[in-house]
DNA sequence: CTAAATGCAAACTATTTGCAACGAT
DNA sequence: ATCGTTGCAAATAGTTTGCATTTAG
C-alpha cells in the first residue's frame, strides 16, 4: 500500500465525518503540503477497489468516502445533514429472499432531522 | 404540468429499464426532434422535486431515473446489472429503532448476477 | 400581454487520464 | 535499472445556468 493510500485510510477511519474528496484532499495537504487532488481520486479508488472504505454517492453532492464498518445512513430531505444509523443486519432477511450470495448492501433513510424539524423554514 | 414534463413522465413510467438523462434525451427526441439535453435535465429535475419520479445515484454512472413505486434494487458487483427487486417494505422497522418521521428509504443489495456468476472471467 | 417553458451555448463541478519526473528497492 | 507512485496539466462526463426566443393561457 502506498504512503499516502496509507494516510488516506488513516484519515478515513479516524474521522467522523464523511469526508468528499475534496476535503480530505485539504486535510491531507496539511500535512503533504505537495500532494494533488488527481492522486487523492486515484488513491480513494484503489482504497475502494481492494474494499478498505466504501464510496458514498449522493444526489446533488461529490462522492463520499466511509469507513467500511458495516452501518447505515440517515439522510435530511430538507438540509441533506448525513448522519450514522445502526439498523440490525439485514443479511439474512435479504437472503431468504435472493438466495446466497450477497456481497453487501447500502440502506439510506430519508428523513427531516431534528433541526429542520423544529424550524418552520428550516435550512434550504 | 408542461408537455415535455409529462412526456417525460410517461417515458418512464412504462419503461421497464432505468434510463439515463441521455437515454430519455434520445428517447424523447424519436417523437420531438427539437427537444435538447438541458430541457431534460431540467424537467427531470422538476419531476423529482414534485416527488413524481425518484433519482437512483449510482456509483460510476449517471444517475438514473425511476418509477416513484417502492421497490428495491439489486445490483451486481461484477458488471453493474441493475434490476428492481421487491423486499417487504421496512418502514416499520426502521421507525421502531427511529421514531416517526421517516419519508422513504433507499436500498441497494449488492451481489453477483447469474451471468457473472457463471463465467470464470465475468464482464469486465 | 404575460408568465412559463424551451433552445442554445457557455459555464461549471467532479473526476479521470496521459505523461514526465521521482523515489525506493 | 526498474517499477510503482506522484505531480501536473489537460481532457472528459455529467449537469447546470443565463439569456433570448417561443409558446400557451
Amino acid at each position: 500500500m502506498s504512503r499516502y493510500a496509507e494516510l488516506i485510510l488513516e484519515l478515513i477511519n479516524q474521522s467522523q465525518e464523511h469526508m468528499t474528496a475534496e476535503q480530505i484532499f485539504l486535510e491531507l495537504k496539511k500535512t503533504e503540503p505537495r500532494v494533488v487532488q488527481a492522486t487523492v481520486y486515484n488513491n480513494l479508488n484503489a482504497l475502494c477497489q481492494e474494499g478498505l472504505i466504501r464510496r458514498l454517492s449522493l444526489e446533488n453532492s461529490p462522492d463520499r468516502y466511509d469507513k467500511i464498518l458495516r452501518h447505515d445512513h440517515l439522510i435530511c430531505r430538507k438540509c441533506g445533514a448525513l448522519s450514522d444509523v445502526h439498523f440490525g443486519d439485514l443479511t439474512r432477511q435479504l437472503e431468504g429472499q435472493l438466495g446466497e450470495g450477497i456481497f453487501s448492501y447500502d440502506l439510506k433513510v430519508f428523513y427531516l432531522c431534528p433541526k429542520c424539524r423544529e424550524k418552520k423554514n428550516p435550512v434550504n
